[in-house]
DNA sequence: CAAGCAAGTCACGGTTTGATAACGCTTTTT
DNA sequence: AAAAAGCGTTATCAAACCGTGACTTGCTTG
């Protein structure tokens, strides 16, 4: 999943991208609200981390501009702890969360995770595909009630292409959504993932639960349940 | 476990940090409400002990603010026995248990144990898991029967561990509980005191409860009985 | 003070990982 | 039908990650 950090204290923010990036998401950070507003235009991001206030461009007025480009991923904001009436602006101006200064990393990374789930029209963070079950929060995938070990690349692959079932995705998006924005998008590394993600599905049965659409990329298939 | 100390004056305040540092807990400790609000707010303590009557902001308000915050460790607070009314109020405003001063340093030792166990969901002292039987209380570990010798932080890592059993806890979140704010956050020791542990658990048979999750932490992964 | 132990650091090595490249098969285009 | 494009598969390699033994430090204790 994409993320875009928008923070100007340098500390917060480098320590904000460190954390999120270890495990959960690929990263972009700005330092401005002008910025973070090209950023945003930009890239298609998945979920937003926005301080409210930030030189150039204010917070509020940076989520105005962007909701007014129709650019529509969830933005969680920050916000001092004096400053707490801004939430109410912040809210107002089209964003779907915040989060008072100063705050635990594990409630960021839980508040962002419900976010980005919900964002894409799933409320339990159990997905159940009939004998493919993900569960979001321990990042296990069970298939027949055992578990996968997948690496992290090759879990956030299935998740992502399983909150968007039945859509068919493109390699590009794909790229765009795993990796931060200086990746070569020219690889074959999402064939290789996809290929080794398959092969651990269906070891033992035949699941096969990614259909490739030639020339428009691929589709996670199975119907969710419940 | 890492505990919150508020509690204005010093000669108390210090000898509860050392008490409590001695043996159970990783200690921060605050002086008045606004850096013990501070405090709070930006670590992931597992208890807190707040003294009601604080500068700055009192300790009725201060709890009020961490819960609106979502933080929800549990709190014990301390009352001077003229004003025992105010337990009442504390425990409106989300306290979970309460002590009259002046008290035994032993009795505080037992509700905070009492506390922490409860807050993790175990009702009892004694946690089984199989072969493996983890009393909280007298701080022994028995495998098969056979009592290990284990050293404090070997026997803190894998209480934790333990208690979040099934759960995916990163060396992050390890660190931050079993040491105080200023540690190194680099250093492998979450590694050596991993790989001590399982050399002492598994001496004999073929017990190995502490699963490694390349890149994303460790899972204690075995089931609970009872 | 010397011995003993707890606990942290360091350095080395094995393993896993993820990116890339190369090759071949299949479908589409010319 | 030949050429080109798209995709799957496997091999390879460097970097990251983790485990471990040895060393160091500091505390406790007889």
């Amino acid at each position: 999943m994409r993320l875009l950090l928008i923070e100007d204290e340098p500390q917060l923010r480098q320590s904000l991208q460190q954390f999120l990036s270890k495990t959960d998401y690929s990263v972009d950070s700005a330092g401005d609200g002008k910025e973070g507003l090209y950023l945003g235009s930009e890239h298609p991001y998945d979920v937003g981390v926005i301080d409210i206030g930030l030189p150039e461009i204010n917070g509020i007025d940076l989520i105005k501009q962007l909701r007014a480009q129709h650019i529509d991923f969830p933005i969680l904001i920050l916000t001092a702890r004096g400053h707490w009436e801004d939430k109410v602006k912040g809210l107002e101006a089209g964003a779907d969360d915040y989060l008072v200064k100063p705050f635990h990393n594990e409630e960021l990374r839980a508040r962002l995770n419900a976010l980005t789930r919900r964002s894409k029209g799933h409320a339990s963070p159990v997905l159940c595909y009939g004998s493919l079950v993900l569960n979001t929060a321990s990042k296990q995938v069970l298939v027949d009630d055992a578990e996968l070990s997948l690496t992290q690349y090759e879990y956030n692959t299935l998740e992502y292409l399983a909150l968007n079932h039945q859509r068919v995705i493109s390699k590009t998006e794909l790229t765009e959504h795993l990796y931060d924005q200086d990746f070569d998008l020219d690889s074959n590394v999402i064939e290789v993932l996809i290929g080794r993600l398959r092969k651990k599905i269906d070891r033992n049965g035949l699941l096969k639960p990614i259909a490739t659409l030639r020339g428009q990329g691929y589709r996670f298939a199975l119907e969710k349940e419940s």
